[in-house]
DNA sequence: ACTACCCGCGAAACCGCTTTCACGAGGTCT
DNA sequence: AGACCTCGTGAAAGCGGTTTCGCGGGTAGT
C-alpha cells in the first residue's frame, strides 16, 4: 500500500562510511573522490538499491532536467502525423542523456499565458518550440536567458538556434522534377503561408522557375493551409481558370492527395496529363493511386536534432542551426 | 543576461506583515486564514509578480503535479497520428488541472527499465500508459501504489481504471452495415492481435457474423497488424483463395486504405464488387477513392477521458473504467 | 627545516516551500 | 469566575539533495 520507503543519502553516507557531502560527489561525477571510497558509496547504494530524488536535487542545484516541448495549440496537432513524430524523436535523444520531455499543447500567441509563466519560473531546464506564426513569446523568453530551441525557421532573426527540413532546397528539387518531366504550366498550392516553411517551399517553387527563365503565371500561385479541403478547393479553381495546367506542386501530402482525388473526378489523368508533386512523404503518399512523387523530410532526424541542439547548448556548447536534407521519392504521381 | 532574481516567501511575507506559514496558507486556499490577511498576502504576490517555485513546492510537499505518459516504443508512434492525438487531449485535461504531461518514449517491456525506474522514483504523482502488448510493468507498479491510468483494455483484469473506444462495438456496428449491404463473404484483416484492440474488434466481427446464423469460412480471418503494407498483402492473398469475397472488414483505416488499393489494382470493383469499412476515420479515409466507410473513434475525447481518470483518482474518487462510442461514418466504399 | 600550497574530505549552510506544533486571544459552559 | 475549547497565527523543523568553506595532512619550494 504504502510505498516502500527510499533511503536517502544520510542512509548511504552511514552504510558506505563517509560524509553526504562525498556521497553526492561521488554520485554526481566529481573526480576528487579517492577511489576507494567512491567504489564503497557506489556498493552502497547497488546494495541498497538507491535511487536519487531529482526532486530534491533540483531544488537544490537549480537543475530540473526537464526540457518543456511547447506545441501551439493552434497547430493541426490532432490530424498531422508531423508533431507527434518530431516530439518523439526529441524525447528519444533527451531521455538518452538523462532528461525528461515536459509537453504542452496550448496556445502560444500570448506573452503572458500560462505556458509562459511556467516556463519563466525555472521549472525547466529548456524549452522546444514549435513556431509557426509568431515568435512573439519565445522572442519575450529569450531575455529570461532560459536556453531555447526552435523547430522550425523563426520569423524574424533572432540568434536562437533553430532546426528545421531544407524546405526550399525540397521545394526546388520537387518543381525541377516537373520541369524537367516536360511540365510546361506548374502550379503550386502553398501551406498556411504564415508559416515560414510554406514560404521557403513557395520560394523554392520560384527558384525553379526563375531558371528557366520563365515567370509563373499569375494565378498559378494558390494559397493554400495544409488541409487535404484547400487541396482540393484550389485544384478545382485552379482546372476551371487553367484547364492547361499540366503539373502542380504542393506544399504537402495532404493537399497532393486532394489534388489528385479532384484530378481525377474532373477526368482528368495522373500523371498523363497532369502531374503531381507532394511534399513530406507522409503515409498518405502511398495509398493515393498512383502513389504520390514527393519530397521526403526526415522528421524523427528534425526531432533527434532539436534534442541535439538542446542538449549541446546546456553543455555551453557552440550550437549551429541544424538544415536537415530532404530527398526526392519517386513514384507514380509525377 | 543573468535572470532576474525572483521572490520568495521571505520577501511576500515582509510585504504582507504575515509569516511565510502564513503565505503558504493564503497561496493554498486554506481558508482558515483571515480575509484581510489574505488580501494583504494577494496584493504583495501581484505587486511583486511572484511566482510559486514548484519544485521547492513539490519537494515539500512530496507531490510534483507531473504525471508521466508512457508510450511503449514498440508501437508505431512514428507513423500513427494516433497516439499524438491522444497525448495532446491528456495534455490539456492535465494543464487545467494545475498538472504537467512529462512523455516518456521508450520501450516497455522491461520490468526494470529506465522508465520503471523513473516512475518508481517518486518524482510524477501519477503514470498514464499507452499500453498493447504486456500489462507487466504496469503490473508490477500497482504494488508502488503509484496512481495509473491505462489507454487500451488491459490484458489482465487488474483493477487499474482504463479508458478505451468501443472496440467490439464498432467492429460489430461496421460488420453488421457490410451484411446489410448484402455482403456474403465477407473477411476480416485485424490488427496485431497481441493487441486487446484488436481481440476486441475481431470479436465484435464474429459475433456480427453470429447473429446471421452463418459461421465466417476459415481463410477469411487475415491476421495483419495495423500496417498498410499488411492491409495490401492480405487483401492479394485473400483474392487469391477466396475470388468470390464481397466484403472485408478491416482493424483500421490505413489497412482498409491499402485493401482499396489492391482491390482496384485487380480489377475489382470498389464498392460495386467488394465492399470495405474501416475503423479509426482518420484522414486517409477520406483520401482513398472510393472514401471508406469506416467506424469513427473519437480520439481526442479518449485522450481526455484519460486525463479525466486520473483526476479522479488524485482526488480520491471513485473511479470507473471509461469506453467511448463510436460512429459508423458511411461513405463510399460500402 | 620552515613556510607555502594543494588536495581530499566533512560540517554545515542553504535551496524555497509545507506542515506540525504550540501559544495566546476570545468565546462558551457551568 | 474558572476550566475548557476553538480558531488564527508564527516559529521552526523538515523535505533530500548541493555546495561553500575550512581543516588537517602531504608535497613542494628554498
Amino acid at each position: 500500500m504504502t510505498p516502500p520507503p527510499r533511503p536517502t543519502y544520510t542512509v548511504i553516507a552511514k552504510e558506505a562510511g563517509v560524509s553526504e557531502a562525498t556521497v553526492s560527489r561521488v554520485l554526481n561525477g566529481d573526480e576528487s573522490v579517492h577511489p576507494d571510497r567512491a567504489k564503497r558509496v557506489h556498493e552502497a547504494v547497488d546494495k541498497l538499491g538507491y535511487r536519487k530524488n531529482r526532486v530534491a536535487s533540483a531544488l537544490a542545484s537549480g537543475r530540473s532536467g526537464l526540457i518543456a516541448v511547447v506545441i501551439d495549440d493552434d497547430l493541426s496537432v490532432f490530424s498531422d502525423p508531423f508533431w507527434g513524430t518530431v516530439t518523439s524523436g526529441v524525447s528519444r535523444i533527451l531521455s538518452e542523456n538523462g532528461l525528461h520531455t515536459v509537453l504542452m499543447v496550448s496556445p502560444v500567441g500570448s506573452v503572458d499565458g500560462g505556458v509562459a509563466h511556467y516556463l519563466k519560473s525555472g521549472e525547466v531546464d529548456g524549452a522546444i518550440f514549435f513556431v509557426l506564426h509568431s515568435d512573439a513569446l519565445v522572442n519575450n523568453l529569450k531575455k529570461s536567458g532560459l536556453p531555447m530551441v526552435i523547430a522550425g525557421t523563426p520569423h524574424s532573426s533572432l540568434d536562437i538556434p533553430f532546426v528545421d527540413t531544407d524546405n526550399f532546397g525540397g521545394a526546388y528539387a520537387g518543381t525541377k522534377h516537373l520541369i524537367n518531366q516536360g511540365c510546361e504550366k506548374i502550379a503550386i498550392i502553398t501551406g498556411d503561408i504564415g508559416t515560414t516553411a510554406a514560404k521557403q517551399r513557395l520560394d523554392g517553387y520560384l527558384q525553379a522557375f526563375r531558371e528557366t527563365g520563365r515567370v509563373p503565371a499569375k494565378g498559378l500561385i494558390c494559397e493554400g493551409d495544409y488541409s487535404l479541403a484547400s487541396g482540393m478547393d484550389h485544384t478545382r479553381k485552379l482546372l476551371e481558370q487553367h484547364p492547361d495546367v499540366d503539373g502542380i506542386f504542393a506544399s504537402n501530402d495532404l493537399m497532393a492527395a486532394g489534388a489528385v482525388t479532384v484530378l481525377q473526378d474532373m477526368g482528368k489523368l495522373v500523371p498523363e496529363e497532369v502531374k503531381v508533386v507532394g511534399f513530406d512523404d507522409a503515409l498518405i503518399a502511398q495509398t493515393t493511386r498512383p502513389a504520390l512523387t514527393t519530397v521526403r523530410q526526415d522528421v524523427v532526424a528534425l526531432g533527434e536534432a532539436a534534442g541535439t541542439l538542446m542538449i549541446a547548448q546546456l553543455n555551453g556548447e557552440d550550437v549551429q542551426p541544424i538544415i536537415t536534407t530532404t530527398e526526392l521519392i519517386i513514384r507514380g504521381s509525377a
